[in-house]
Formats: C-alpha cells, structure tokens, sequence
RNA sequence: GGGUGAAUAGCGAAGUGGCCAAACGCGGCUGACUGUAAAUCAGCUCCUUCGGGUUCGGUGGUUCAAAUCCAUCUUCACCCA
C-alpha cells in the first residue's frame, strides 16, 4: 500500500455520478476525471515526453508484458526505473499483460496457476502468474500497477465467464500478497463480462480487497455500446468511493463522458494516438478524416476551438499534404492534438462536475460533435 | 543513311493465339481503428441505364478466336556510319 496515494474527492456532480478530484502520487497530483495516453513500449508513440507533457497529461501507460520482452525488466530496473528509462517525470501506471494474452493469441491456455500464451508475432511461449506480473512492474517501477487478470473475450458463455472471473480475483488477491513495494500502488480489475451478477459479485469482492484503486476491465473488445455501458454501472456501484476508479481501454469521446457520468475518474486507449497515426482527427465539430482530399487547400486551423501546438500553428492543408507524403512529423502533430483533445475534454469536464452541470456539458459535446460524425 | 529493339489502363510494368477488361507496384478515391502484433488494415480505381460496351501506338490482314501471328505506317531508345 502506498502512503502516498490516495484520492481526494473534491466534489460529486449534483445531477450525475460524475466525481472531481485529486489524485496524489509519488510523481506529482493530477486531477481526475482524466485521460491517460497510452505508451506501451516506454514511449507515446511518435512522441517525446516534452509534447506528452505540453498536452497537459498527467499519467500515462506503459505495458508489462511489451517491456518484459524487450529490454527486460532488468534492464529498466539498472536504468533506474521506468521514470528515469524513458525521461518522464510524471506518474506512470503499467497494465499487468493480462490484456495481451486475450489480444496476443488465440492459442492461449489459461490454468489456475496463470496464462501461457504463444506470441504469434514470434513465435516465443510465454507464462505470466499474478507474482510473476508483480514482480516485473516491482522492477518497472511504475506509481500505478496492476494485478494480473484475465480479458475475458466477449462473447463467452455464464459459465466461462463465471469461472474466469472468481479465477480472476484469486489472482488478485495472489497479486496482493506478492506486492512488496510500498511505494507503488496496486490496482484490482473487475471481470465479470455482460453479466450482472458477475460483475457485482466481482466488484464486492476486490472491493473487500486493500487494493489502492480498482479498474473495470473486460469493456471495448467488441461489444455493444449499451453493453459496455451496463457493465460499467453494474460493476461501479460497489467499487469503495473513496478510491479511484479506472475504466481500461476506454478513449472515444462518448465512452469517457459515459463513463464519468457513472463516476469513473481514469481513461485510457490507444485510439487517439492510432487514430492519429491514420489520419483521423478528433475536433469539437466530429472527427477529421485529413487524408480526404477536400483538405487539400484548405489553409484554416484543424479545430478553431483547439489549443494545442498542432492547431495554433498548422494547418490542414499542411496536416494533408503531410500525411499523404507520408512524413514523421505529420504523425506527431496528429498526435499532439488527438491526445490535446482527449485531456481537454476531461479539463472541461471536471471544469463542468465544479459547477454541478456536468449533464448538460456532456448534451453540448454530443450535440457540438454530431452524433453521425463518429466518435 | 544502315541496323536492332521497344510501344499495354494516370505512371511503371507483367502478359506473347482462347482461362484477358488485362497480374503486380505506384499514384488516385474512400473507409476502419478502443488496457498498441497497428507508421496498420480493408474496399474501389476504362465506360455503363449493370444487359452490356470500347481497349493493349495507327491502319490493314491471317484465324472460329489476336494485346499476343503477318504487312505497313508512326514514335521512341540504343548501336554502326
């Protein structure tokens, strides 16, 4: 357990779930409800740690299972941890590689004991336990990890999800008790899958649990959006207030504010740093596919109503031509603002949650945006 | 002046009697992406009223059938003078 983490509520929006406030970590506060970029290999990809930070971020990822691979966690722990390896001062929370065995194989066989998987990028077989999970981000050296769960792929039956998820928190009790380092804090995941009873059962349990936050995981692998939604609530509702609350994987726009109406305080997700790397651009008035050739001339900002370095300096016609040509740079600015979109979004919001009118923010967005112009 | 080779869709380039509206690459036009196997992937790209129509430098032949064979013209490349 770590002293020095911990949540402080500062304010509950009136009309909604949607809570406000200050996430204390070894590396620095952030507020919450916030969005975290995801950096799995140690780094945001196209980005330096100066143009995460100017973005406004507060935590970001980086991911057990990629850096177990390569360098090592030995190699990280020699560097000085993970802080010191890749030059970022900020809080930095790693996922436990739980995710990776439901997104990495298909011919994974998971046991009581843990998950062995074929990589099929190369081939290699791994095995992670919960202690095995633990002792790499002990030497990663994270503010915020995670137990080691399984991603219970969507569709399964009751059954398979019932027995995945009391396996599920076995392993994070397990987790719990091979965590030494005081100076990190542990996250619990809620499973459970589509089913009610399941996720209750699984969010009472961790809750009963001296975890230092809990993560809802198991959502955006496919499923309805209602689904995703429900599951959220179902879990939610017994997670302890005065801890932090963190939806995994989550990061399109109606998701985050769903998601902070039902009181999640932490987000993250590839999607705005691939989506950039793509061409596809989140603005206030819906997303900007730049590749399209109708912004071959078209010399005005991504999105008038953005602060972020792309937008005050560039244009679309410049966005354009650079994607289409395929240079670095483009992907780096694409970044910049996508991930400057997202953080803002969760600024605005909490701005919203202080004045109680956090309902009606989330209307405005929806209507601003489009509800047909993607999310 | 003589000789040799080549001309294929926007570009490059396969194909050398039927399975060819013609591989593939580039370019062009769209779309997807949610705890990063993702700087990735998918579709469309001669015209069409979806029945079909018009193509492989031009023209004329041979053949049941020609981008593919023959003749000739044009252009280009290289070599010899």
């Amino acid at each position: 357990m770590d002293k020095q983490f911990y949540l402080e509520i500062k304010r509950i929006d009136a009309k909604t779930g949607a809570r406000y406030g200050i996430l204390h970590t070894r590396h620095g506060d952030v507020e919450v409800p916030m969005f975290m970029p995801v950096g799995t290999n140690a780094t945001v990809k196209c980005l330096s740690p100066e143009q995460v930070k100017a973005c406004g971020s507060g935590v970001i990822l980086a991911n057990t299972y990629h850096l177990h691979l390569r360098p090592g966690e030995e190699i990280v722990r020699k560097a000085g941890g993970l802080h010191a390896f890749m030059n970022y001062d900020g809080p930095i929370l790693t996922d436990s590689g739980g995710f990776q065995v439901f997104s990495l194989s298909s011919r994974r066989k998971i046991t009581e004991e843990g998950a062995t998987f074929h990589n099929e990028l190369d081939g290699g077989k791994e095995f992670f336990s919960p202690e095995e999970a633990i002792r790499i981000e002990e030497a990663l050296g994270a503010d915020i990890i995670m137990s080691f769960d399984e991603c219970i792929p969507y569709p399964s039956t009751y059954q398979y999800v019932k027995r995945s998820t009391e396996r599920t928190l076995r392993w994070a009790k397990r987790g719990l008790e091979a965590h030494k380092r005081e100076d990190q804090a542990l996250f619990g995941i809620v499973q459970g899958g589509e089913f009610q009873d399941l996720r209750e059962y699984a969010a009472k349990e961790l809750a009963a649990m001296p975890f230092d936050g809990y993560s809802i995981g198991g959502t955006s692998i496919g499923e309805p959006k209602e689904v995703c939604f429900k599951m959220i609530k179902d879990a939610i509702r017994y997670l302890p207030q005065d801890k932090p609350r963190y939806l995994m994987g989550v990061g399109s726009i109606d998701y985050i504010l769903e998601g902070i109406t039902e009181g999640v305080d932490m987000f993250d997700c590839v999607l705005p740093t691939r989506l950039a790397r793509h061409g596809a651009l989140l603005t206030s008035h819906g997303r900007v596919n730049i590749q399209r050739a109708q912004y071959k001339e078209d010399f005005t900002p991504l999105d008038d109503e953005c602060d972020c370095y792309t937008c005050t300096h560039y244009t679309k016609a410049y966005l354009h031509h650079l994607h289409r040509i395929g240079e670095d740079f483009g992907k780096t600015l694409n970044s910049i603002h996508n991930i400057r979109f997202l953080i803002k979004l969760c600024e605005q919001a909490r701005i919203a949650i202080k004045e109680d009118r956090f309902a009606e923010f989330k209307e405005e967005v929806y209507a601003k945006f489009g509800s047909k112009r993607g999310f």
